[in-house]
RNA sequence: GCGAGAGUGGUGGAACUGGCAGACACGCAAGACUUAGGAUCUUGUGCCUCCGGCGUAGGGGUUCGACUCCCCUCUCUCGCACCA
């Protein structure tokens, strides 16, 4: 009987599944470990992305489990969102059929891998038990608020149909999910406000430690926080004033003119009081500017357009007048959409002068040179330096006169220092049927009115129908629409928008802890034992979405009382695994390149496939898919399983005591005692200290290459043997589960290995009988020595010095000194 | 431009606080068993001018000793980017 994982792994399935192998409950007295995996969007078939996620998610899991852990191991479906409208339309059916045939099929492909999910606390966002709680929580967002409306310039992506928060404007100002070209809109929508946690969202970054500093980088970088002052520039011959932000204001001096973006309403005000020529031309250039997309404004390569409205600026430390310009680099969204312009020290504002022959007033020198001739400057001066052409200010190194002058500005009423952050508040409603409605009504009596709690869930309706251009499909069920206002009784119409999908990933992972649970959207008692989630696993691409999402969330939970106060954090470790690509390229459809898991699964078994995945590189890292590395890891477990069946009567009679290694005289068997306890060392450091599952496998080849080369011929022998084989079932089978269960069961065992205690190293097995040192002539490599281990420096350098070759190797030399390395090496300084 | 990470055999990748570079695997080569081998087993496998040298992107430095620490340069990947 060979190795048939055809067989082997339903079988085992089945037992793990009848005899509930991984469901846990909260238990006070066990240590706690919540192993979490990005959950899955149902969209088709899962692919190897996934398959590498939950590889290395049920590891730790398994790993964690036979640890000692109480592990609470879920899974679930993020399934509201666009690919399921846009499949609606393309397959004729509707998107709740669509998304929950696809979630069965991903059902049966997690079960086909062995993960060791607890499957009744499956979660699928997209149905009312789910997502009245994310209603439930925006009311409470409401209540305080934290979710608002209004009217602001948004993103909107013209092939979904829907505006998108910043965060999903990507890359080049394109579409996160379609890469369209994102448009700018003004539209009255829904925001959380984020921004309120924008300091203590960076702030915990540091406390993150279980993180990889390229996320925090990525959130800080995100967050943008800068410190500046926020100040007013009044308008000459008028009664109006524009604010302005700069992180520079030591520089104020060195103002030539003043900027404002095309979406400013100054721009509008400017233009109402200007003869009518220069009004329509105002009007005309900020119109053109704002309605460019993302990609149009940045394409040009930096050349800056610019139009002077003819109006001047007062400087408010020395009174000079400037002209006020409409600049398309001037960004509406950050800051005040208002800059005061210093082309000395700006590089934009340099490049926008040198264009439209605007001045350049130098006000920062380099400390022990004269001040630079602004005729002759090619580019800005950004970098610190000494204060020039300011007045009193004149000397003093740009931290102070930072300092100094805004000190001034707020003793003068001109402005006030402030912090911005580029973090915009998250807009969350979209044009769009697939999603959580919001729960919330519009009444020509009341106004806006939100739905009472116990009229939750607001029931997306089933009935309605994606219409074929990619509308919304809300809009075309007015029965849904038209309702009673919950205040007056009187009608009044639904809230059509529905919720970022995002929303529903935000909180998840509180859900899996209380299944079914109808008071409310967790039990909190279940949340204080359980979370905060100590390993989370999924990709980096979330690290400004999701990851950002649910650390607001679970502080907003926290502040509302419904998680503990002292849960600031969602996540304390985080585990970003890499792509999976091959030939060069990530898999895709278009490239052809793309190994769909279910045929590698069904031709080598789950175990192969896991076992490849966590063997080819360490799971940060991207993973090269090699057909050649699967047959490999295949014919491993070839060699695990002959390796216990050609041997099945020795290891059947071999007792199950282990012989302590000072009872082991042979030097082979104590080489292979030393080599079972060191793997179990080393494996064990590896995951759980490491996470370098690649290594921990490596070290799992080796014993079994140790085993194979050892026969057992008596029996203490077969008693080693059958330790080794045992140790070697037990370290694997969080990476090979069914085949391992197997071979536990060959040799006799009736309970789970799922379910066994990982193996400790024994010490005194892990000393070495010798240890191998070398000579080194001038830290070159010379010989090699066999010496008992732990000698002293000056005990070891003897040692090596009394060998015949190494007296040979330094006759006639002149030695200028000997350093001797315990247990490692001797090397011999030696002259000429 | 800013930030993060990486660069080691033909390939994926090892190397703990500086101490035998290339673990483990893939590939390749030779052999064994075979009617057969894309099965299995054994052996070998960094490079060269091979009793000796050279080798961890390149150049310098610190050290008895550097893939590892310091400085400079190059290349690549990822993220952000007229952010005032």
């Amino acid at each position: 009987m060979a190795y048939d994982a055809g067989a082997i792994e339903p079988k085992w399935r089945k037992i793990w599944e009848e005899r509930r192998a991984f469901e846990t409950e909260r238990d006070e007295s066990l240590p706690k470990f919540y192993c979490l995996e990005m959950f899955p969007y149902p969209s088709g078939a899962l692919h190897m992305g996934h398959l590498r996620n939950y590889s290395i998610g049920d590891l730790i899991a398994r790993f964690l489990r036979m640890n000692g852990y109480n592990v609470v191991h879920p899974i679930g479906f993020d399934s509201f969102g666009m690919p399921a409208e846009n499949a609606a339309i393309k397959m004729k059916t509707h998107p709740a059929e669509w998304t929950l045939s696809n979630i069965d099929r991903a059902i049966e492909q997690l079960k086909s891998m062995g993960c060791s999910y607890d499957w009744r606390r499956l979660v699928k966002t997209c149905l009312p038990d789910y997502y009245r709680w994310s209603q439930w929580f925006f009311l409470r967002m409401y209540e305080r608020g934290l979710a608002y409306r209004k009217y602001a310039p948004v993103n909107w992506c013209e092939t979904c149909g829907t505006v998108l928060a910043n965060e999903q404007v990507i890359g080049d100002g394109v579409c996160w999910r379609c890469d369209t070209p994102v448009v700018k809109k003004g539209l009255e929508q829904w925001f959380l406000r984020i921004t309120d946690y924008a300091q203590e969202l960076l702030d915990c970054l540091d406390g993150l430690t279980g993180w990889p500093e390229r996320v925090l980088a990525m959130q800080r970088n995100w967050i943008g926080r800068s410190e500046g002052v926020r100040f007013n520039i009044a308008i000459a011959d008028t009664d109006l004033s524009i604010e302005a932000f700069t992180t520079r204001i030591d520089t104020i001096y060195g103002i030539t003119f003043v900027a404002i973006a095309a979406e400013h309403p100054m721009a509008n005000t400017l233009a109402g009081r200007s003869a009518e020529a220069k009004r329509d031309e105002i009007l005309d250039f900020a119109r053109r500017m704002s309605s460019r997309s993302a990609i149009e404004r940045t394409a040009v390569g930096g050349d800056k357009m610019g139009l002077d409205t003819g109006f001047k600026a007062i400087n408010p430390v020395n009174g000079k007048l400037v002209p006020i310009w409409i600049a398309d680099y001037i960004l509406m969204e950050y800051g005040t959409g208002a800059i005061m312009g210093v082309p000395a020290h700006d590089q934009r504002d340099f490049d926008f002068v040198r264009k439209y022959g605007l001045g350049v007033i130098p006000v920062v020198r380099v400390a022990g040179e004269p001040i630079p001739d602004p005729e002759k400057m090619k580019s800005a001066t950004e970098a610190d330096g000494i204060s020039c052409n300011s007045d009193e200010f004149d000397g003093l190194p740009t931290p102070e006169a930072i300092r100094k002058i805004a000190e001034r500005f707020e003793e003068r009423g001109w402005g006030k220092r402030e912090t911005q952050y580029r973090l915009r508040d998250w807009l969350i409603s979209r044009q769009r049927y697939w999603g959580t409605p919001i729960p919330m009504v519009y009444c020509d009596q009341c106004g806006l009115v939100p739905i009472p709690e116990s009229d939750l869930p607001v029931e997306l309706p089933l009935d309605a129908v994606v219409p074929p251009n990619g509308g919304n499909a809300l809009l075309g069920c007015p029965d849904w629409i038209n309702t009673k206002c919950p205040k007056c009784g009187g009608p009044a119409r639904r809230e059509t928008d529905t919720m970022d999908t995002f929303i529903c990933s935000s909180w998840y992972f509180f859900r899996y802890l209380s299944p079914g649970f109808a008071e409310g959207p967790f039990k909190p008692e279940d949340s204080k034992y359980w979370m905060p989630v100590d390993l989370y696993i999924g990709g980096i691409e979330h690290a400004c979405l999701h990851l950002i999402y649910a650390r607001f969330f679970t502080k907003v939970l926290s502040d509302l009382g419904l998680a503990s106060p002292d849960l600031r954090e969602p996540f304390t470790g985080l585990l970003t695994q890499g792509m999976v690509i091959k030939d060069g390229a990530k898999m895709s459809k278009s490239l052809g390149n793309v190994v769909d898991p279910d045929e590698i699964i069904k031709k080598y078994g789950a175990d192969t496939a896991r076992l490849f995945i966590l063997f080819a590189s360490p799971p940060d890292k991207s993973l090269d898919w090699s057909d050649k590395g699967v047959d490999g890891a295949h014919r491993f477990l070839g060699r695990v399983f002959r390796l216990v069946e050609d041997n099945l009567p020795a290891l059947s009679s071999a007792s199950a005591a282990k012989i302590p290694m000072r009872d082991i005289k042979d030097p082979k068997r104590r080489g292979l005692k030393r080599l079972i306890h060191s793997t179990v060392d080393r494996v064990t450091r590896d995951i759980r200290d490491e996470k370098q599952l690649n290594t921990a496998v490596a070290r799992l080849m080796e014993l079994c290459n140790g085993l194979s080369a050892f026969s057992p011929s008596d029996r203490d022998g077969a008693c080693l043997f059958r330790e080794g084989v045992e140790t070697l079932l037990l370290c694997l089978s969080p990476f090979c589960p069914h085949v391992c269960e197997e071979l536990w069961e060959m040799l006799g065992h009736g309970d789970m290995l799922a379910h066994a205690k990982w193996p400790a190293a024994e010490t005194e097995a892990l000393a070495a009988d010798s240890v191998t040192v070398v000579l080194q002539i001038n830290g070159k490599v010379r010989e090699q020595y066999s010496v008992e281990p732990g000698l002293s420096r000056e005990a070891l350098a003897e040692r090596v010095m009394s060998e015949e070759s190494a007296r040979r190797r330094i006759d006639g030399l002149e030695v200028v000194k000997v350093i001797a390395v315990p247990d490692k090496l001797v090397n011999v300084v030696v002259k000429g």
